[in-house]
DNA sequence: GCGACAG
DNA sequence: ATCTTGTCGC
């Protein structure tokens, strides 16, 4: 894989622009056993980042093992170019697990992105495997508040109306999330998938477990290499 | 030129 | 993203 330090910021514009040819969007009709969650953390201003990736049966979620990884990058941190930043640690961690998922839920966006190109679409085009982005912020996209009540959703449109995602009221009374394909599933595909990840809290399990593990990770709780659970 | 701007 | 206390609402 290319050393993704030392690119600059148009080299990776062009990359993106070559990678989002190879992006697919179409039904996903598998059957789901297993689900993952990808997550990064790190201090501020200090170029080692803790990768994780938490493996969880499905639909039960219950967590199956967590496999954490170390890196040093030192890509800036630019909107629209996450991935640049943090793939190359979610692959290693992806590679150490001793079984891969059926689909992987990423913390950030898919095809809601600039180029389509969102963090969740560029893993998995390089691993290619099923994701799916869930974001917490807006980063592209127009859209219309979603209702107040649980579950609500509205659709997340680029410039010509196409919807790239879907902006979903996970719970009642906080913030809605921001759901969009990343590879191999649609729209709605991703959407419904998301839903049965949410259980007591905003963000669905996958992301959600897979933030602590790696919060817990960096502050030396856990430790580097696949653990199950 | 002025906003917007994942983690 | 991370830092960081008390405070408001369910």
């Amino acid at each position: 894989m290319k050393d993704y330090n030392t690119l600059t910021v148009p080299e990776a514009t062009l990359l993106q622009q070559e990678m989002r040819k190879e992006v697919i969007t179409a039904p996903f009709n598998g059957k789901i056993q297993l689900i993952a969650g990808a997550d990064i953390s790190f201090n501020k201003f200090s170029t080692t980042v803790y990768a994780g990736i938490v493996l969880m049966r499905f639909p039960g979620l219950e967590p199956v093992g967590y496999s954490l990884v170390v890196k040093e990058v030192t890509f800036p941190y630019v909107p629209g170019f996450l991935a640049f930043r943090e793939v190359p640690a979610l692959l290693d961690a992806w590679q150490q697990l001793p079984q891969k998922p059926d689909v992987l839920v990423v913390d950030g966006h898919g095809i809601a992105h600039p180029r389509r190109m969102g963090i969740a679409s560029h893993f998995g085009v390089l691993a290619g495997q099923v994701t799916v982005g869930s974001a917490k912020k807006k980063l592209y996209g127009s859209y219309e508040e979603p209702g107040e009540e649980r579950g609500a959703h509205t659709p997340l449109t680029d410039k010509q109306g196409v919807v790239i995602g879907t902006v979903l009221r996970s719970k009642q009374k906080v913030k809605p999330i921001f759901v969009s394909p990343g590879h191999l599933i649609d729209v709605p595909g991703s959407l419904a998938l998301v839903e049965q990840c949410v259980r007591k809290h905003r963000l669905p399990e996958p992301t959600r477990l897979a933030h602590n593990a790696v919060n817990q990770f960096r502050l030396g709780v856990l430790s580097q290499g696949y653990t199950p659970v």
